[in-house]
DNA sequence: CTTGACCTTAGATTTAACTCCAAGGTTTAT
DNA sequence: ATAAACCTTGGAGTTAAATCTAAGGTCAAG
């Protein structure tokens, strides 16, 4: 039986977080003592711990709770069931990669056009390419003092 | 010059987003009306292509405030810094990428240990694999009448 | 018997970037 | 002249997942 505090620190949580999780349903202590204290079984800790692993792997508490339910209630779902959860997840987990890459590609060919010098950002690529319409990010053309050979090396498209 | 509306559907934003961009510092009509209705110069419309450009490469109004403000004033701006900004927000980029393709490798072992059928969920290797201690995700134990070639080739891990 | 650590509750605040609402004023077209 | 379409403002609501605050009750040690 553990209290609040001891539970929060045996799983690297806020207590504040177990009373959230209470609040919505996904655990709730099986006991409490005469003076409302919680107090947390051992199965009560298997589920938290079943949370966070779902946590860890990119669940949201909305999608746990669901979780949660079929854990509770096995005999009644079809590994159908449990897989379409994960499969949408997953779906999802790799349009956010698609368009995070976007952002990369997009950041690295502005990070690539740019000397990163000491000179003047009147002339830098990188805010040109964000004055311009167009999606082309074009080689500075201010003079650099610096030496020039990992910049002119990256550089694609002289401006 | 454009009325917020002509503006909105010009660049495919809500008018709202155009007020809110204004209360928080990104956009100002040069003008308004006797009336008091905004009125977006040329210059305007081309600062808020900035602003979309900017947030379509991935930056967050915080950052495109930040690169505003250099933008109005190049000449005391180095590329350097420029560029500084560029390569902190792709190393952003690249961490919430590297987390997310944890969440995704996660849930491609826990989905290729599950068969999908229609059996019960009750030896659900998904299930077991949230409710264990061990980062293991093991085959399912439990019979399959349906084909088994796809599940089969995808476990690895005999439960 | 009091200090300090711990616990209780309801409710407010945080973050980001909008989005929506109500109540009213303006423009434009018929 | 009147309806439709547009504009104004301030302020509230949305989403997710906590996190914090205030005001107070409980418990063990010294
Ligand atoms: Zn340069
Ligand atoms: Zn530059
Ligand atoms: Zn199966
Ligand atoms: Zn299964």
């Amino acid at each position: 039986m553990y209290r609040i505090g001891e539970l929060s620190k045996a799983c690297d949580v806020k207590a504040d977080t177990l009373r959230f999780y209470e609040k919505h349903g996904l655990l709730s202590p099986s006991m409490r003592t005469e003076a409302g204290y919680r107090m947390y079984t051992e199965s009560d800790a298997e589920r938290l711990r079943f949370i966070l692993r779902a946590k860890a792997v990119g669940f949201t508490l909305a999608e746990i709770t669901e979780l949660l339910s079929i854990e509770l209630d096995k005999s009644n779902w079809a590994c159908a069931d449990v897989k379409g959860m994960v499969d949408i997840k997953l779906e999802h987990v790799e349009e956010k990669i698609a368009e995070l890459n976007y952002f990369r590609e997009s950041l690295q060919r502005l990070s690539d056009a740019c000397c990163g010098g000491p000179e003047s950002a009147e002339h830098c690529s990188i805010l040109e390419a964000l004055e311009s319409n167009s999606a082309e990010v074009k080689c500075e053309n201010h003079t650099h003092q610096h030496t020039q050979t990992e910049y002119k090396a990256s550089c694609k498209v002289k401006g």
